[in-house]
RNA sequence: GGGCCUAUAGCUCAGCUCGGUUAGAGCGCUUCCCUGAUAAGGAAGAGGUCGAUGGUUCAAGUCCAUCUAGGCCCA
């Protein structure tokens, strides 16, 4: 423990994840998140809205880059003093809980959950979740998010179910919700059907054959002008030509009968003509998809009964960009297919089960999947002659998102929700949404609602929300919204039955209409629906909790990756609109995908996953934390990697932390204390110190700029290069200040490390929780033990100096054309110079100070300003145009007036704008042209036996000339330096008091001792100088090049 | 086929909103320098037809159009 006022020491080096641990500790035992909840227990609610993980499966790198964003925002807000309450939550229900346990049991299908029992199948499901919630919150905690687990919802909990009930039965109510037989996407493996946003996630590039088949003409007068004329009909589902019940064409499009090379008669779309039949078929005669209408034919297969069938058909729908012009129809498996046959009457036939196999009565394919059906179904077409052409086509199709089985379109019946319905408010909704990126919001999500279907809301499996509808056997339907409701109808008390499946199947009554017996329809719904509902169900809304969820919707912030546009974005939306009729959510922000270091997508087959608590461990949870948030655009996929990641460790992490040591290292050897020593007013501080304040209080205000905009990029870059400025400029700069215990320079790099501690805290709150312990909270009473605790700091714009910042940066750039100078010259640093001379614009009202601090850095005795001080003589002057001013005025005639004044005497145009601001120059077509400094970039450079660095206008060049005085300071700092080595190669304190002996042979050596030993002793904390080799024992060492030898002792008193 | 995003140094990425004549940073590489916090820092160098083409403009990495490639999403 520290004593009271004083910092705590803070090592040079840090171990990272051993600090976290500690500090997950700490919030642990002084339970620092409830108090920063019971803290702003009366601030402005900012409402968060936790996005369940399904609770399957372990968590992933992605599952991290979510939750810190998750966490920034809220505990950026709470420092702003607003109240965020975060409530964890767990989507338990659906199918990929089921194909988990399924797996686990070894199961082949819905058979074999029946077999087993429902009951005992979801007991398994229950199981599952609360095994896998554990691993997920392990992760949470790890990586420093803060979210209540203690009162976390749960999708599968009664209370949450009751209140997706009460939902179901107001869209209900509405006449929203509604059975109905349609086409749509089914899992033959799953036995479900999917709805389109599941159907987003599945797509997969395969490889179908692609089949030309000849349907020939059985009837009209086509048949009697062309004999043996026949069809050509595209399909990539060579299995639907089973069911073929028609053949359709654009009714507009143009078609021709032409002959092919061997004879053959058939009919295409002209477009594709030569690209199916070749350029030496010839047009025997053209007409319109129109003229084909009813043509009929003899189909493909007769396997299956399909009466008054088997003719052309019209439908806008077809393209004559692929295939043939003319689609076969299978209404059973197609959506345009089953719109266009009932407007023709046609039969709707399907002899494929629910289990994706043909019916065993069906010749050839009986008992077959249907997509292995595929290849005897060719090879029998084959045989028969009817196969025109067989090309293997690639394309995306659909698989189920879970199992990766190829989805099959298939007409059943199955419920749906109407959103085509509130499509008109659900963009209303969309409009007053805010989205991060904004792209999103009549982007990809913008579109999706605009082409809005139905949602097929309803499953035909076994672990999830029972659908709460009974039906009686004379088809009355009504809705159920809780089970005290559901306990009046049956006249039982029910209010602790499990709302599950098999359970709630057993409750039954009698129909309010007729009388008849009402049972359960068998369906559940979507799990998306269950977390879509959240805002309400988790907290058990409208059956408790009214007033609590008046106040907290809609939620002010959510956070998911892009994913979820058609996922939760989607269903918390649209399950907003249809039950209160205004979306969920404000602001929203949408995260792009984090890849692997070759750019490629994270997936358990690649076997590229970053395991994230092995990665936190490895690097830190902040370093983690950190690069999600700073290294790179949040909206853009990202690659993510140990290298990346180590990379910002060394670079803001521990640049940060080596900053807070040395500060402490100091402090404590000064015997500074915060609270107590006197540092002077900023005014009265030195103008570096005016410079540190300045930046810091700027990057404040411009973290909090970028926060409120949730742009955590843009702050993390704020931060970090006030983080490098501050170590590498101010720190460095000032050190001497800080040997010597200067208050100012302290009490300055004290108050500017609370500054970046407090906004950096959001982002890395291990780390700043650390410091704020060590420096902040251990030296005054004042602040509160846990940075978390603290508010965001308050920025003073009066301390914000913009023409300081520019004569910092000024002094900046000097320093590096200098050095520059000097790597020309071949002259190392330690050699000092005579002197040095500079041309910037802005150089000659620079703050002594800071001059003084190039002089320092550049090892220089004088400086002295290049322009009006030296003669004209002296110096080459080139002008050149300023175009950024020039183009505004002359826009045209820019050119013209650049290349006047790159002719003109340079000299005469410097010196006249020097002594008269301006200058006057006459162009062709122009006349006369009045130009200021601001026009024109003058460039000074010295002559002779000067090294010289330019850059944009600034110039320093510096004296080479060496004066014997001058050689012997040199000497004297390389023996400065080569003590330093030896001090720290013999382990001494920074703070140790030494005796040093010296000896040499050279008279230089001994010249530059004699004149400076006082200095050197200065320099090097030696208390005695003996110009002689040791006769006791101590560290010796020396430099033959230079021909001196030294030993170093630490003082004994 | 449609929508959105991306394309800048060997690698990872800024810069593009609001056009300005030498396009930056980090990592890596070469040489050198500096060091009483920082396995740090600095200087110089090698490395760019800013995806391609066309257009607007006195001036285009930046604005417009088209195209190409990749990614995501949808058909």
């Amino acid at each position: 423990m520290s004593e009271p006022g004083t910092y705590r020491s803070v090592p040079g080096r840090i171990d990272l994840p051993v600090m976290e641990r500690e500090i997950l500790d700490f919030w642990r035992d002084r339970r620092v998140f409830e108090r920063s909840l019971e803290a702003t227990a009366d601030g402005e609610p900012w409402i968060f809205y936790e996005g369940p993980p399904t609770a399957n499966g372990t968590p992933g790198a992605h599952h991290v880059e979510a939750r810190v964003f998750k966490d920034v925002f809220p505990r950026y807000r709470t420092m702003k003093g607003r109240h965020v309450p975060r409530r964890a939550g767990w989507d338990c229900h659906g199918l990929p809980v089921e194909i988990a346990v399924e797996k686990e049991l070894g199961f082949a299908g819905k058979q074999d959950i029946e077999a087993y029992g429902v009951a005992e199948f979801n007991a398994r499901c229950r199981e599952s979740v609360l095994r896998h919630v554990d691993e997920f919150t392990v992760m949470t905690e790890r990586m420093g998010y803060w979210v209540d687990f203690d009162d976390a919802y749960w999708t599968m909990n009664t209370d949450y179910i009751q209140s997706v009930w009460w939902s179901l039965k107001q869209i209900f109510d509405a006449g929203l919700l509604v059975e109905d037989h349609r086409v749509s996407p089914y899992c033959p493996r799953c036995g479900t059907g999917l709805s389109d946003h599941e159907l987003a996630q599945g797509y997969e590039t395969v490889v179908d054959p692609s089949v030309f088949v000849r349907f020939p003409v059985t009837s009209g007068d086509l048949v009697e002008r062309h004999p043996g004329v026949a069809l050509i009909v595209w399909t990539t589902t060579p299995w639907t030509l089973v069911s073929n019940t028609a053949v359709a064409v654009k009714p507009e499009a143009e078609y021709v009968i032409a002959r092919t090379a061997n004879g053959e008669v058939l009919v295409v779309a002209r477009d594709l003509m030569s690209s199916l039949l070749g350029d030496d078929a010839v047009v025997l005669e053209s007409l319109t998809g129109r003229d084909l209408e009813r043509v009929s034919y003899q189909p493909p297969f007769n396997l299956v009964e399909i009466p008054d069938a088997h003719y052309v058909v019209l439908a806008e729908y077809v393209t004559t960009d692929d295939g043939s012009g003319l689609v076969h129809q299978a209404p059973a498996f197609g959506a345009d297919d089953l719109a266009v046959c009932r407007a023709y009457g046609l039969p709707v036939v399907n002899p494929v089960r629910s289990d994706g196999h043909f019916e065993e009565s069906v010749p050839l394919v009986g008992g077959m999947f249907f997509k292995k059906a595929d290849e005897t179904l060719v090879a029998d077409l084959t045989e028969r002659g009817l196969l025109f052409r067989h090309v293997p086509y690639e394309h995306s199709y659909p698989h189920c998102w879970r199992c990766h089985t190829a989805l099959i379109y298939y007409a059943q019946p199955s419920w749906y929700i109407r959103t085509t319905a509130v499509k008109e408010q659900l963009l209303r909704e969309n409009g007053a949404t805010n989205w991060f990126p904004p792209t999103i919001q009549w982007g990809r999500y913008g579109d999706w609602l605009t082409n809005n279907v139905d949602w097929a809301v309803s499953r035909n499996r076994y672990w999830g929300t029972p659908l709460p509808i009974w039906r009686c056997t004379e088809g009355h339907l009504v809705a159920v919204a809780s089970l005290t409701e559901l306990g009046a109808l049956a006249g039982v008390e029910l209010s602790n039955l499990d709302p599950h499946r098999p359970f709630v199947d057993d409750i039954t009554f009698d129909c309010a209409t007729c009388g008849a017996v009402a049972t359960r329809v068998p369906e559940v719904i979507d799990c998306w629906y269950d977390s879509g509902a959240m805002p309400f169900a988790q907290l058990g809304y409208p059956h408790r909790n009214v007033a609590e969820f008046e106040q907290s919707y809609p939620a002010d912030f959510i956070c998911e990756a892009i994913d979820q546009t058609r996922g939760w974005f989607y269903t918390l939306m649209a399950i907003g609109t249809l039950v209160f009729d205004r979306s969920s959510y404000r602001n929203v922000v949408c995260l792009g995908h984090i890849l692997d270091e070759q750019g490629r997508k994270m997936s358990k087959h690649v076997g590229n996953v970053l395991e994230p608590v092995p990665l936190m461990d490895e690097h830190g949870a902040d370093a983690v934390r950190w690069f999600m948030l700073a290294g790179g655009s949040p909206w853009q996929a990202r690659r993510v990697g140990h290298h990346s990641i180590a990379d910002v460790v060394r670079k803001t992490l521990l640049t940060y932390w080596s900053t807070v040591s040395f500060q402490s290292l100091y402090a404590r050897a000064a015997n500074f204390e915060p609270s107590i020593t006197v540092v002077p007013p900023p005014a009265e501080r030195p103008v570096l110190d005016r410079w540190a304040l300045s930046e810091a209080h700027r990057v404040a205000a411009e973290v909090d700029a970028a926060l409120e905009s949730f742009d955590t990029q843009r702050a993390g870059r704020a931060i970090s290069s006030y983080i490098d400025d501050l170590s590498n400029w101010y720190v460095r700069r000032s050190r001497r200040r800080f040997w010597d215990g200067d208050p100012a320079a302290l009490g300055t790099l004290h108050e500017c490390l609370r500054i970046v501690t407090l906004v950096i805290a959001p982002f890395t709150p291990f780390i700043a929780e650390r410091v704020w312990g060590d420096l902040f909270a251990s030296t005054s009473p004042d602040e509160p033990e846990s940075v978390h605790l603290s508010r965001w700091p308050a920025v003073d714009l009066g301390l914000i100096d913009p023409d300081l910042v520019a004569q910092v940066e000024l002094t900046r750039r000097i320093v590096e054309l200098g050095r520059g100078a000097r790597a020309e010259g071949k002259v190392r640093t330690r050699q000092p110079l005579s002197r040095a001379l500079v041309s910037a614009s802005g150089w000659d009202t620079i703050d002594p100070e800071l001059a003084a601090q190039v002089a320092e850095e550049l090892n220089v005795l004088a400086l002295d300003s290049l322009s009006g001080q030296v003669a004209d003589e002296l110096v080459d002057v080139v002008a050149k145009a300023n175009f950024r001013a020039l183009g505004q005025r002359y826009a045209k005639d820019t050119p013209r007036v650049a290349a006047v004044i790159a002719a003109a005497d340079a000299l005469s145009l410097a010196r006249s704008l020097r002594e008269t601001g301006t200058v006057s120059v006459t162009v062709d077509g122009l006349g006369d042209v009045s130009l200021t400094s601001d026009d024109v970039i003058i460039t000074e450079t010295p002559r002779e036996g000067w090294s010289v660095a330019s850059d944009a206008g600034a110039s320093v060049a510096l004296d080479l000339h060496l004066t014997d005085e001058l050689r012997r300071m040199g000497t004297a700092r390389e023996i400065v330096r080569m003590v330093q080595e030896a001090r720290k190669s013999a382990g001494f304190e920074v703070s140790d008091r030494i005796e040093l002996w010296w000896w040499s042979e050279d008279a230089d050596i001994t010249a530059a001792m004699a004149e400076h030993s006082a200095w050197i002793a200065g320099e090097v904390l030696a208390t005695t100088v003996v110009a002689n080799r040791p006769d006791v024992e101590a560290f010796e060492s020396g430099d033959a090049d230079l021909g001196v030898g030294i030993a170093v002792r630490r003082t004994t008193d």
